[in-house]
DNA sequence: AACATAAACGTGAACGTTCACTATTTAAAA
DNA sequence: TTTTAAATAGTGAACGTTCACGTTTATGTT
């Protein structure tokens, strides 16, 4: 039975007043008069309130619901279904406190369909909103919008120079590619050749994958190295036949380090090769080739723990009205074929 | 004002009883009759009975308190007094639910310190103890004693053969030495010669270090590969010394396992160096050889989320009362240069 | 059968908030 | 000044549990 903890009740005594107005301050209600919310502010500093979530929780039915607007998962880039899990395991924590989520999704290309899901979430009222900024000026105008009705936003995976102060989680591509380069740089000879693929699509996100390869290619800017690159936005047949014929024409070449959707060129490389392949993502289809040797390092972009720490960033910012960070980097994770299986479907505790 | 989750009233009112003998039979607090509980539980059953752990914490007073039970941090071995941050940081998260950690220390050789922690352990009657099982004997006689007395108990960093069935939090040993043979062989040249280094102090841990041998050499029971290792018991100066002598000695050598106190060894490396090294524990002093290239790959043993994870277990025991899982074992970070900053001083959102 | 005792069960007041509602004060209009 | 409306303040019933306590029922003893 301690009482230690001063309540609204007791900020109330001191400020002469009930605790009805007290509870309109403390939530911005509105409808109490210029003096008596200061005698209730001063008492609140003087006594130091510490709010019991647990009774306002209780109490209050709110609900808080959450969008998030994603791409969908396609054969070439499934690495957009894995935030779900990370969703609904932080959701699942969370249920107590009312929290909800709804993924709103549209195809990578679809400039339609993602102002289409902009459009629906705007009108669902919903109080927070996660995603992943794909189409520039689209975005902007979805979150001035957002903005304008109080909604705070979260970018996951890439930042926008339009907009930089929307709070990120993410990886810091640029460090991710300078790892990528002390890593290679450790395993490859010293005369060696160091070769950059670079595969863009349409709507890729740019900005992100040439941060990679900025990031690399300033770890080398002081070495005695020579680098060539590979750029094509072909089909992957294509892409495989180009790539073994530069490969068997450039024999020097031992490290290869691919700024994105490295499943389409690992084909190419045989599991007994004498080259370090070196790419993102912990996708299956990944998985499977760091399993048989053909890629040697993966990087996670870690959308699982993205997903949860997304979650448990709205948690401080609606229930807690904690001021949150404005960008928060993950760990950016080496992943090889030995440590594998502890990233692959563990729990967030990493 | 949802009334969709069905509480302790109706199930009450399902079972004919009044809320009283549902709470006693929910928290088998006894004092209910054979054929009420079993009445009881039918509705429970049927009606499917979701707790609401907000008016639970809201209304008991019961505080939980948690013992720690870790060696002091010595100049040696200042890695125990990493997990303080993880304690204090899901501590400070679970605060509303009444959590409370006391951390206990003891100097890691001396056996009558960590008796008389145990004792002192005994006499507060926490209701959930972690320790860092060092003692063997003490310990399983410590368990004993707190199993008499319901107290769950979880064992960080090392586990104990004699006690197979307490929870573990922490990393596999095994596969951490598996991985640190897989990042050296991607990392030297195919004819050198590899060193494993193993310290051994009065009371450390060597179960877990020989562990972590074992890992490592199994990785290269299927490759050509000669290994060839130091062991040593003596001072510091001793060993530099020594140790020095022996890399002049060995010219093939260029790749260096040590097991444990990778501080202790890398200041007979200059930065300047033909050799790969790789040791254990984001420790201050590791992380400065790690910043000057004097050191090439560390593997964290995460006592943060070690310690955060550990509180989370205790919560999902004791307030959620689900079963936890028996070993859960940590992802194998992977630590150099370019991704130190990100583990560092990072929060848990890995 | 009457009583004592113990076991089982029911009751209702908390816990600290929220919020719809009523009561009061204040300011503006008559 | 009185009347009226608007603004502000106060009230108290919830929210779903827990738990100390009082009440009822079952069991055993004389």
């Amino acid at each position: 039975m301690k009482k230690n903890p001063v309540g609204i009740k007791d900020i109330a005594l001191h400020a002469g007043v009930s605790t009805g107005p007290v509870d309109k301050v403390l939530n911005n209600r509105g409808g109490v008069s210029k003096k008596t919310e200061e005698r209730i502010l001063k008492a609140i500093e003087e006594l130091g309130y510490t709010p019991n979530i647990l009774a306002s929780r209780l109490k209050s039915a709110k609900q808080y619901s959450i969008a998030a607007l994603l791409p969908e998962a396609t054969p070439d880039i499934p690495y957009w279904k894995e935030h779900e899990r990370g969703f609904a395991d932080a959701m699942n924590e969370l249920k107590p406190y009312g929290f909800q989520i709804e993924v709103h999704r549209f195809h990578q290309n679809d400039k339609q369909a993602f102002v289409k899901q902009t459009a629906s979430i705007l009108e669902n009222n919903y109080d927070g909103v996660f995603m992943v900024p794909i189409f520039a000026a689209e975005t902007v105008k979805f979150v001035q919008r957002l903005k304008r009705n109080g909604i705070p936003v979260i970018f996951f995976d890439t930042q926008l120079p339009e907009l930089p102060n929307i709070p990120f989680i993410g990886q810091h591509s640029f460090d991710s590619g300078f790892l990528a380069a002390e890593l290679l740089d450790k395993s490859v000879s010293g005369s060696s050749t160091i070769l950059i693929i670079s595969l863009t699509q349409e709507q890729d996100n740019h900005l992100h994958f040439t941060s990679r390869e900025n990031g690399f290619k300033e770890f080398f800017k002081s070495k005695q190295r020579s680098i060539i690159k590979y750029e094509s936005t072909l089909a992957n047949e294509h892409i495989e036949t180009e790539l073994s014929g530069l490969i068997k024409a450039s024999p020097l070449v031992e490290g290869i380090f691919v700024t994105n959707g490295i499943q389409r060129v690992a084909p190419v490389f045989s599991p007994k090769k004498n080259h370090i392949l070196i790419g993102y993502d912990l996708i299956e289809e990944n998985v499977k080739y760091l399993k048989n040797d053909v890629i040697d390092f993966l990087i996670s972009q870690q959308p699982y723990t993205q997903a949860y720490a997304g979650i448990q960033l709205f948690y401080d910012l609606l229930i807690l009205k904690k001021a949150i960070n404005k960008k928060s980097y993950l760990p950016i994770d080496i992943v090889i074929k030995s440590n594998l299986k502890y990233y692959n479907h563990i729990g967030h505790g990493g």
